[in-house]
DNA sequence: AAAAGAACTTTGTAACGCAAAGTTAACTGA
DNA sequence: TCAGTTAACTTTGCGTTACAAAGTTCTTTT
């Protein structure tokens, strides 16, 4: 048990971290008013986790223009999506702890 | 997506909760030290993770003597393991949009 | 009598989560 | 042309959380 806790990221420990990074593992660059609208957060609430998940270089930044309006995009590096896959396989294995498991 | 993540509760955001309720929805009654031991957690941190979920009913304390010595357990209550399960089967599902799912 | 263990509580601190308001730069409609 | 709007933040402020470490009470062991 004392090992699956512990391969659990606290990086993505919360709900909305465990949102944003399953978004964006399986959508190339999102951007930000979309992830607001899946997420429902608030600007400054989205923009933290995002910056979060940036400093431990999960994700990444890319602006680019669309016509000439400015857009910000948002993507799973390769080491973020390394440390999530990692995240959901212990998350699985306590799952099955959780439904049928023992305690060891 | 939105509705996934509002499923997850809160209450098992941290993955020491999530270790506590793993443990304690499989294992009847289990006592304060071997939580400790199978968490490595320390006195004081174990002991406000399982206050945070006994105010919301999601185990319960009891007190009995092993010969003449006290020993606490604690269990899951019936809303705990329901509220818990609800909560691994969100988990679940965000996992298999995590891995090959659309973005909705 | 002294040391140790169980099960906490208290203290103190740093980090976190969040909403709301402020900001900057661009774009749009009247 | 200029007031309003949108994008994408940053800042502010606040209540909560996570944590370690130390203190506490009671009891057992030596």
């Amino acid at each position: 048990m004392k090992d699956i806790i512990t391969h659990l990221n606290p990086a993505f420990d919360h709900r909305n971290r465990l949102g944003i990074m399953s978004i964006l593992v399986v959508n190339d660059w999102v951007d930000y008013n979309t992830l607001k609208e899946l997420l429902s957060l608030t600007d400054g609430n989205l923009a933290s986790h995002l910056k979060a998940l940036e400093l431990q270089d999960f994700i990444a930044v890319r602006k680019k223009f669309v016509g000439r309006k400015p857009q910000t995009t948002y993507g799973a590096t390769a080491a973020g999506r390394a440390a999530f896959k990692a995240h959901l396989d212990t998350l699985e294995a306590l799952l099955h702890i959780a439904r049928e498991g023992e305690l060891d």
